[in-house]
DNA sequence: CATGTCACG
DNA sequence: ACGTACGTGACATGC
């Protein structure tokens, strides 16, 4: 189906408001009616048209083209009236809340923009409905673009046909018409003594202004007087009359697609109005339901299990996929607990408030991931093979370097090997010991390189041996015939509801190093002309927390849009904004994390090089700072310890019996799980539904493009080049928008020709 | 098959 | 005083 643009006049709508509603002002006396009725009108719009995009289109102060072809344009007309005048910035606040784009450009008006972007539609096929006061932009219309004209009664639908029937002429030759008859209102002067019913006659005659002069010596009399006398001015006329339709305007159709509301600032903007009876009806959505598209799923009455597994081979095979609603893997999953009798499994399910995350999330999201499995993502061959005979060559020289300054050989592949040469052979301080000796993991080597050569050489082999046998080697062997690679996406894998991704792991592609990078440029679309499209989560669980633990000052930094590392660091150190240095925002932002996981001084003392005693500083302050957290992190484990068990925001549950044990470490391990589990499962929620509503709207709008990974807070996606745009939006835009946090969350999407290059 | 190591979020 | 950050998966080694 063709999509279709709302496009508003709204200098001319908020005309016909302030006129059409009776006055209304706010206690203080701000008058606010030409705002509601706006409003009302644009709510009604909506409803009755139901447009898949939508902006709003303004008029600017400033002197257009027109004036400068013709003074006297427009010279008629008086101000705007000063209770009017005010109004016109609070309703750009309010469009703003909601999330309606607005434009206005200089030395243009908005009927140009009117101009300007239904030809645009009309390049993209999309559908175009103009919505305006008055009757200048008639003009426009043709098969793809109608008019909504709104009156003070009605708001009527025209088409050619209708302006056939009201004027027997085409949408095009209004202009010639309003050259001949001018226009009064924009003090267009026409010919003189030419009115609408002459001037209509002469087009009915004639077809054009060009046409009426070419006959002019077919006229007789008074009219043929008026018309020589006029020419010039009918001419200067058609000039001004004449909308543009070209224009270099930053805008495309699918800049506009319809977005839910800003909840907060909504509420901020009609408190100000003073309009909070309107609040529910432009925000409907409350803030803890689940707002997922797709019909709710019925109870089921087949047993099956491994179901996604089952439709993915269905896929595979070609064959329609077998009919079933319910998977007992992940309904004995949701529960934590072993497979049991199935009513009883359904009671438990209804009874621990999982069944929506069930029925809504979680089924549904086997046919997604059936299909990303199904489908695979294509790799370089060609350039995987190279990549593997560079690591190889640079391993045989790492590996010399080792031997040369070990004195001997060994396999710097056994922890066990090294540890004997690193400590005992070569003397060197030992660190961290493991169960069965001690650590030489990457950590500890670091501490150890300015003591001899041969720690950087053994680091630099490490790293290079992991590239080759995980990566390069590894995703060789499971590659298909295609070059494509098919992870399987585990459902049931995780204790907090995170996918996870094996056969290959498509979730730990290496992207931290320089080298390690360079693998994610051969992952590419399948086809010639396809790109990939990268969305991720900006600092979701961050976001999450700041939401779940309702705090005041994480909130307002999201709020604003502030790095939250930065503004972490500024709390700490108790320095300005601008005074964060590179260092201290690294260490803020490993305190941010650290919170995230269940802190303590001394690893957190560990992973950013300080004392535990400075540690323990940043983390009072921190707490200090953001008392929010810090409530939430004593309510939640309370809470945990009370009722054995946490959820997260849709009810996904981790039992901890680890709480109750007498073994401090056990206990201690609960407890940070209790303060994680509803963040990082809280996250893992929102993407999945993100996923169903992304899959769900590519179905529904019948594009080519289609998911292929998930990394945790990321998506990725592969489509023709000649969607990638709208793509970018519609996956930025469906995460954003898959449920509203306080903060709220916020994607990024970016296109490529390869992973890398779509970060 | 357990262990250590290291890749990711 | 305890030991020391959440969640994963793959690979190589060595018992």
């Amino acid at each position: 189906m063709e999509k279709v643009l709302m496009v508003i006049d709204g200098n001319s709508l908020i005309n016909r408001a302030y006129y059409g509603v009776k006055p209304l002002s706010t206690r203080e006396g701000l008058p606010t009616h030409a705002v509601f009725g706006f409003l009302s009108i644009l709510r009604r719009l909506l409803e009755d048209h139901k447009p898949d995009m939508l902006c709003v289109a303004f008029d600017l102060p400033a002197p257009t083209h027109r004036h400068q072809m013709y003074s006297g344009y427009k010279a008629t007309r008086k101000g705007m009236p000063e209770d009017l005048a005010v109004q016109m910035p609070l309703l750009k606040d309010v469009l703003a809340a909601l999330n309606i784009p607005v434009y206005a450009v200089e030395g243009i008006e908005a009927d140009d923009l009117l101009g300007v972007f239904s030809r645009r539609c009309a390049e993209d096929g999309v559908r175009c409905a103009l919505v305006t006061g008055d009757r200048d932009s008639f003009q426009l219309i043709d098969e793809l673009v109608s008019v909504l004209h709104v009156g003070n009664r009605e708001t009527k639908k025209y088409t050619p046909e209708t302006i056939d029937e009201v004027y027997a002429l085409k949408p095009s030759q209004l202009i010639d018409l309003k050259a001949l008859m001018g226009d009064s209102s924009d003090n267009i002067p026409g010919v003189a003594g030419v009115g609408e019913k002459t001037a209509l006659d002469l087009m009915h005659k004639y077809g054009s202004l060009d046409g009426v002069y070419a006959h002019l010596d077919d006229i007789p009399g008074k009219l043929h007087e008026k018309l020589e006398n006029g020419r010039e001015s009918a001419y200067l006329s058609k000039t001004l009359a004449t909308i543009l339709r070209e224009y270099p305007v930053d805008f495309t159709p699918s800049q506009n697609i319809r977005r839910c509301a800003d909840a907060p600032a909504l509420r901020e903007q009609f408190t100000r109005l003073e309009f909070m009876r309107l609040f529910n009806q432009w925000m409907p959505e409350t803030q803890q339901e689940l707002r997922l598209p797709g019909e709710p799923q019925t109870l089921p009455d087949g047993v099956g299990r491994g179901v996604k597994a089952a439709w993915r081979a269905d896929l595979d095979a070609g064959r329609p996929l077998a009919p079933c609603k319910y998977d007992v893997d992940i309904a004995a999953w949701l529960l934590q607990s072993p497979e049991e009798d199935w009513r009883n499994m359904e009671a438990r399910l209804h009874e621990l408030g999982l069944w929506p995350l069930f029925t809504e999330v979680e089924m549904p999201l086997c046919e997604v991931l059936a299909h990303m499995e199904h489908l695979g993502i294509k790799v370089d061959r060609a350039a995987l093979e190279t990549y593997g005979a560079d690591l190889s060559e640079r391993m045989t020289l790492a590996e010399a370097e080792v031997f040369a300054q070990a004195g001997g050989e060994l396999n710097i592949n056994s922890p066990k090997q090294l540890g004997e040469l690193l400590f005992e052979k070569l003397r060197l301080p030992h660190g961290k010991k493991t169960k069965t000796g001690w650590s030489t993991d990457a950590d500890t080597l670091q501490r150890l390189r300015h003591l001899s050569p041969v720690v950087d050489a053994v680091l630099a082999y490490r790293g290079l041996a992991k590239l080759k046998s995980t990566y390069a080697d590894g995703l060789l062997k499971v590659m298909d015939e295609k070059d494509r690679i098919h992870s399987t996406f585990q459902m049931t894998a995780t204790i907090t509801g995170r996918l996870s991704s094996t056969d290959p792991n498509l979730q730990n592609i290496p992207v931290r190093s320089e080298l390690g990078g360079k693998l994610r440029e051969m992952f590419i679309p399948t086809e010639p002309d396809w790109i990939l499209v990268d969305a991720d989560y900006s600092q979701i669980e961050l976001r999450v927390l700041a939401h779940i633990a309702d705090d005041r000052a994480m909130k307002d930094a999201f709020r604003r849009g502030d790095d939250i590392h930065s503004v972490t660091a500024a709390q700490v150190f108790g320095v300005s904004l601008e005074e964060v240095t590179p260092l201290m925002r690294r260490h803020a932002k490993a305190v941010n994390f650290g919170i995230v996981y269940g802190i303590s001084a001394f690893s957190l003392a560990e992973d950013i090089d300080v004392s535990v005693a400075e540690a323990k500083r940043y983390i009072d302050s921190y707490l200090e700072r953001y008392s929010g957290v810090r409530a939430y992190m004593k309510d939640i484990v309370d809470k945990a310890k009370r009722d054995g068990y946490v959820t997260t925001l849709f009810g996904r549950r981790r039992a901890l019996p680890e709480l109750t044990s007498a073994n401090f470490n056990l206990r201690s391990f609960g407890e940070r799980a209790a303060l994680n589990t509803p963040i990082q499962g809280t996250a893992a929620d929102i993407i999945k539904m993100a996923m169903i509503a992304v899959a769900g709207r590519l179905r529904k709008e019948r594009l080519q493009a289609r998911l292929l990974l998930q990394v945790h807070d990321e998506l990725i996606v592969e489509c023709p080049d000649s969607e990638g745009s709208y793509v970018q939006t519609l996956l930025r835009q469906e995460m954003e928008q898959v449920y509203l946090l306080d903060p709220p969350l916020v994607a990024e999407a970016h296109t490529g020709k390869s992973w890398a290059d779509a970060k």
